[in-house]
DNA sequence: CTAGCTGCAAAGAGTTTGCAACTGT
DNA sequence: ACAGTTGCAAACTCTTTGCAGCTAG
C-alpha cells in the first residue's frame, strides 16, 4: 500500500510507525484544512474507533515537536493544526464563518524581519492572523 | 483620593464601583506590561488579600468586554492583559528572557488592510506577533 | 431597598500523565 | 526481547458557575 505523505516523513524521521500514528498520519495527511484535537478525533473515529483521545494528544505533540505538523491557535485559544509541509502563508479568519483563508505575501515578510532588527532582534518566529468580514458590493464599490 | 485612569473610565461606563473593582482597575492603571491572570491575582494580593480569584476573573472578563482591557495571547496558551488605553501595536516576544516589546508600523497596518481587501474582506481585527532573540554583536556587523 | 457583586467550593473544558498491557523493530 | 507506545481513568490547569450573603447606589 501507498504511503501517505506524512507516513513518509515520519520514516525519514525515525519514528516508530504503529498502527494509530499511522491512521493519525494519513488523516492528516489528506487533510486540507484546520482541525482542531476534537476534529481529529472525529476523522480518525471513522477509519479507527479503537484509537483513544490521549494517543491523539500524544500523537499530535509528537508531530508537532518533530515539525511534521504545525500548530496554531485562532483567537478562540483552541489548538488547531495543519500539515508543516505545506508552504509558509498566514491566515485570514472570516469572522462570520469562522472560514480560514490562506495567503502569503512576501511584503509583510520583509517588513516583519525589518521590524524585528531595527528592534535589535533577530527574527525567529511570528504569527500574523487577519480577522475580517466579506466586503459587500457597497463597499467594493466605494473603495 | 485620585482616582486611578481605569477608576475613571469604568465610571463613565456607568459601571458599579465595587471595592475589588476599585482594587484591580488600579493595580491595572500601574500596570505597564502585559500580566497573567496569576500575576495580576499576586499583585492584587499585595493591596488586599481578600479579593478572590473567581472575582479576578470576572472582573477582568468585565473589562475586557467593556474595553477597558485588552487580552492577548502569546504562544504559552495564557491569557495576559493590559489597559486598552494604549494606543494601537504589536508585540515582539523574546524567545529567550520572554521580555515584550512593544512597537508599531505604519507600514504594517495598511498592508494588512490591502491584503485583507485583495482576498475581498474588509479589515476588523489582526494579531501580529513576533518572535525573536537579540542580535549579537557579530550578527549586527554583518547586516 | 434591591439588583448586582462577592467568596467559596464545586463543576467544566481541554489536556496531560501513571500504569499495566501490548507491539514494532 | 524490550524500549517505546497504547488505552484507560485519574489528575491537572485554567476558567466558569451556583448559591447564599453582602453592598453600592
Amino acid at each position: 500500500m501507498r504511503l501517505s505523505h506524512l507516513e513518509k516523513t515520519c520514516q525519514e524521521k525515525g519514528l516508530r510507525m504503529t498502527t494509530q500514528r499511522r491512521v493519525i498520519a494519513r488523516v492528516l495527511s489528506v487533510s486540507e484544512d484546520h482541525p482542531n484535537i476534537e476534529e481529529v478525533y472525529k476523522r480518525i473515529q471513522q477509519v479507527d474507533p479503537k484509537i483513544s483521545l490521549a494517543t491523539i494528544y500524544r500523537t499530535l505533540r509528537l508531530f508537532q515537536e518533530e515539525h511534521i505538523l504545525k500548530r496554531h491557535e485562532f483567537g478562540d485559544g483552541i489548538a488547531r493544526y495543519e500539515n508543516a509541509s505545506v508552504e509558509h502563508h498566514h491566515h485570514l479568519i472570516d469572522k462570520g464563518t469562522g472560514q480560514i483563508i490562506e495567503f502569503y505575501d512576501d511584503r509583510i515578510e520583509t517588513l516583519q524581519q525589518e521590524i524585528a532588527k531595527s528592534l535589535g532582534y533577530e527574527l525567529v518566529g511570528h504569527r500574523l492572523e487577519l480577522y475580517g468580514v466579506p466586503l459587500t458590493k457597497d463597499k467594493k464599490k466605494k473603495s
